[in-house]
DNA sequence: AGTACAATTGTCCAAATGGACAGTTTTAAT
DNA sequence: ATTAAAACTGTCCATTTGGACAATTGTACT
């Protein structure tokens, strides 16, 4: 069982254990999108992580603390700040809408379960609330300053708000999610082509010719 | 304990029980929205109804199949088709859509809540799927014949797929409710208004003189 | 009154649960 | 090599769980 998984425990992780963390954590959250947040099992999570069952009750206060420890790191990865920040228009942001929505892994698919289950999960912990609230208003500002970015370049209607255009996005987006985790057959992509048309942007070009745009 | 609720049990009503089954359920939905659906257990849905637990078992073959009827029950409640059905423009919808997620009160909360969960809970439970992908196929549809009786009326575009909008304007409402959730401060009729904006249409009068306009 | 059956109730049980903790091994520093 | 702290592990326990079921009560009909 010494370096068994090749993951060499540095003396720069502080103290080690860092890495037993880290599968206690993403086992954590792979249970709560598989079973729901109330049917994960301290029990569970160590087999999963294939670690002993003591070990949850060594690192982790309460099985409530590990959960929402291991949710918000994975909502943080599913919302992609750092990507949007670096989107130049409204039609590049279409677009990634549309591919985000529509090409979607098995990976993909966790993660969208888990921050599902952590907004739910969130009406009740008030600790959980408080940073998801945080995170989603984060998420809605992006929007905003790219939003407010564009307009005036793009045909936008100069009375829309950005901010409200911002929640209109990001609530589509989650409840285009949500209708899709009951009928993955649904086919999203037109619902997001009707909303770039409503907005007179063609989300398509912006796919097939990403480059030759000047910026600023 | 004999009329003790006023629900005098008639002998039409096949055998009495039925008001049991229906505290049962009733109580077993309220759970659902108030721990989510894993952390529901017997003994507090009979607790909630103020019966003793053996009576869980004597009406329903297991938990999960009472759960699934009592979610189908509430969520059927919370998805209006029948008010869909009798609206008569776009306007209309929007102005109704706008009323419904602004003023929000316990009970439509609860609601909420329940249909969060069932649509979590549907993406493990394959009947659950089927029955809730079924209720949003006809909420959708609903909404599409509305929007397409609407067409050439308003200024809707001639271009705009009924479909995709029905999808839009029923992913949007969802999604709003679910941001609702972590934070019911959020003020989610701008987006509304966003939307109602780009469609060309102009919810607030819809509501301020709704009766001096001929259908058909 | 008597009969048949539906409805209800309390009790029981094996299994699973979260967490505690004493004991052991590993690591880093001297 | 020795030591002290950190990391880890298996075991234990009081509770809670879903469901089963025998016993009891209620109801409708003759």
């Amino acid at each position: 069982m010494d370096s068994f998984n090749g993951q060499k425990l540095n003396n720069k992780d502080r103290r080690a254990s860092a890495v037993t963390k880290d599968r206690l954590l993403r086992a954590a959250a792979d249970l709560v999108a598989e079973l729901g947040w109330g049917r994960v099992t301290t029990r569970a999570i160590a087999e999963r992580a294939d670690l002993p069952h003591g070990t949850v009750s060594y690192h982790f206060n309460s099985k409530q603390e590990l959960l929402i420890e291991a949710v918000l790191r994975a909502v943080e990865d599913v919302l992609p700040l750092a990507t949007l920040r670096q989107l130049n228009s409204l039609t590049e942001l279409m677009a990634l809408i549309e591919v985000t929505l529509t090409s979607r892994n098995e990976f993909d698919t966790v993660e969208t379960l888990v921050l599902m289950e952590s907004m739910r999960e969130a009406e009740r912990e008030p600790l959980l609330r408080k940073r998801m609230a945080d995170l989603l208003r984060d998420y809605r500002q992006v929007l905003e300053e790219l939003i407010r970015n564009d307009q005036g370049r793009s045909n936008l209607k100069p009375g829309l708000a950005p901010s409200a255009l911002a929640m209109l996005l990001a609530a589509l987006g989650d409840g285009l999610l949500l209708h899709l985790i009951v009928n993955p057959e649904l086919d999203v992509g037109k619902a997001v082509e009707a909303l770039s048309s409503l907005l007179g942007v063609k989300p398509r070009e912006a796919l097939s010719e990403p480059d030759h745009s000047e910026k600023g």
